[in-house]
DNA sequence: TATCACTATGGAAACGTTTCCACTGGGAGG
DNA sequence: CCTCCCAGTGGAAACGTTTCCATAGTGATA
């Protein structure tokens, strides 16, 4: 298809042998003075560029690099990914990026046609890490690889935010601003084992300042209704004057229904969001989040998969919990007087459905 | 590195010659029914895949698309990217993606590397279609592709936002709520001639409809005081109601420094922005702006791409004036009757510069 | 002068595929 | 029975590199 110049038109140009083109470009070897000009020469003329399919096969190396993330809808991946692009470009390496958009069946298949690649190593944000099948593959054929935003199951390489003690750390805010019963908005565990974290470290976070046990309300990554899915979540548990919910972007979409349904952000429920992404701080009221900064923890994976690649050092993970902090912000205040006592709890919710039976049963403490 | 399985190792144990191999998996050529059995049943023993890097070599092919966009912070280019890799993905291409930083040179030394890479095609967004390098170079080598989101210089493929038109509206929507002076926002137009487009778009509308000329505010893409380049501004102009920006993550930003000067959204100051982003829609007030589909148009151009390298016809892009509508919002209302003649308008500037000669001269009618 | 070490160079193998070509054997048609 | 054709198969070339090895030349040392 393309009448590319390669190496042995060099060399015919040049008037020597394919080898020594090679090393004069490659500076590996010997050569005179002479020959080099030559080369040099033919090369100038004829613009020739070396093949890298052609060096792959001789080298077993593509110096590219797989990326496999569920979605670029959300900044924070698309954070992520810019910062390990530049990584791996610094080091000279490609990116080759799929988005699996949280389905676990395009994982494994992308993994494994980026394994056909002969990629030099992965970078991976999967559903769930514990069951991946694409990451058993890529364990079991010692690829240099390392997880992004998953915890890693066994001594797996990973870096991620410690979404435990972050949910831990919102409960503790909400509880420091008089909040005993809140709840969490969270993307179906399925889809997240992220989601999973941050619900039990919530859950836990809430025990250990004996604050009731939060209600869950899971949600689809693609949810349209998310005004109705409130409006019935809030019915249901009425003396509910917060809410965690598990990335920023849905934190704002929450408040937008809140407002929907008459409900004053931060007086009548307030909002903790996660992720810190830019917006948060430019809304009104700005949004109280866990900060996190996905483009260090991008280009830090992206260090790790190279570091292996080159049997150097690995680079420093920050301590889990110095990954995230809380930034605060207007959506979480202390809740209206008359909330905590859940007066006016029913002012929001015309149906007469009283069942939030749900908060308090089967409810342990745990720390 | 990798003790891979060859196509020789599975000939060897199917007791056939490579040839054969290659014949039953890629169903190319006959074959009896015992060799199939044979080599199938090797095949998975062995659990052998093709590599794609030896295909390469003997097809000169890649099924790899490079794909170069300035940025992922932006979610307008995310959600490009995302779409775009979605239908290379269909097509059974995958996708090496660089971000730029809006920077040239490395522009052209990204599309270097992707053509040493022998991808087989090109989506890209550059900052100057009419100068950029690295496009002279694709073009030089007729390799497929296609511009995104940059105007075509000569007959070149691209899809874009016909940001002139869309400039044009903005201006009209000012004029209908009774804007007369109006300013623009924008990146400095090296980086991008799309900002450069949409202020032309913006004077031409402004001309149209008898406005004043726009005064122009040029930023940095890492600009980071913005309060203070905006209150600077505004003291040059006086006069001004409101500021079109040129997108929407920039007009959230500026919404946040006018509050910070004091100013109300939209009453002493109206914003429209530009992209559509969702957040626009959460905040308060919401963004009235310009908005376009990103992911469409990535995969719109995608399979222009697509349709290059297999010789089958383009996919039909919609026409100019459908690439963008106006979201009415919040942030745009009528001026507050005492600024439209200027005598508020000092409130906002304690300093005594009143070098508003800026928005008169120069003028002229170009329609 | 014979040996040696070392530079400079080219030929050829190897990497993993696909594909062209040649060879075999068997069935059909004369 | 002799051809002819075709399905079935394997060998080998080709793709663009790098690298091993062999060879030739050169200057220095014994």
């Amino acid at each position: 298809m393309r009448p590319t110049v390669t190496i042995k038109d060099v060399a015919h140009k040049a008037g020597c042998g394919v080898a020594s083109v090679s090393r004069v470009l490659n500076g590996t070897g010997p050569s005179s003075a002479n020959l080099k000009k030559r080369v040099l020469e033919a090369v100038d003329e004829l613009g020739f560029e070396f093949s890298e399919v052609g060096r792959s096969l001789q080298s077993n190396t593509t110096s590219t690099i797989g990326c496999v993330v569920p979605s670029l809808a959300n900044p924070v991946f698309a954070d992520a990914v810019q910062g390990a692009q530049e990584a791996f470009h610094a080091a000279g390496y490609q990116m080759l990026l799929v988005c699996t958009n949280y389905d676990t069946d395009s994982e494994a298949k992308a993994i494994r046609t980026l394994l056909a690649k002969q990629v030099d190593g992965i970078l991976l944000t999967v559903s769930d890490a514990a069951s991946s099948d694409g990451l058993k593959t890529i364990q079991a054929r010692e690829i240099p690889h390392c997880l992004l935003f998953n915890l890693a199951p066994d001594n797996e390489n990973s870096w991620c935010v410690d979404d435990h003690s972050a949910a831990k750390t919102v409960a503790g805010e909400f509880n420091s601003q008089g909040h005993r019963h809140v709840g969490i908005l969270a993307l179906k565990f399925k889809s997240s084992d992220r989601a999973r974290q941050r619900y039990q470290g919530f859950v836990e976070g809430c025990a250990y300042h004996n604050m009731c046990k939060p209600a869950l309300l899971e949600i689809d990554d693609d949810s349209e209704n998310l005004t109705e899915l409130l409006r019935g979540f809030l019915q249901q548990n009425q003396t509910l004057t917060g809410l965690f919910v598990s990335n920023d972007f849905l934190a704002l979409a929450t408040i937008r229904s809140a407002r929907a349904l008459g409900l004053n952000v931060p007086e009548d429920l307030s909002i903790v969001g996660f992720d810190g992404i830019e917006v948060g701080e430019m809304v009104e009221p700005s949004l109280a989040t866990i900060v996190t900064d996905p483009k260090s923890m991008g280009a830090g994976a992206a260090g790790t998969v190279l570091s292996i690649i080159n049997d150097t050092p690995r680079p420093v993970q920050p301590a889990p919990d110095l990954s995230f902090s809380f930034r605060t912000g207007g959506s979480l205040a202390a809740p209206a007087a008359e909330r905590t006592d859940g007066e006016k709890a029913a002012t929001f919710s015309p149906s007469n459905n009283p069942s939030n039976q749900n908060s308090k049963i089967q409810w342990e403490r745990s720390s």
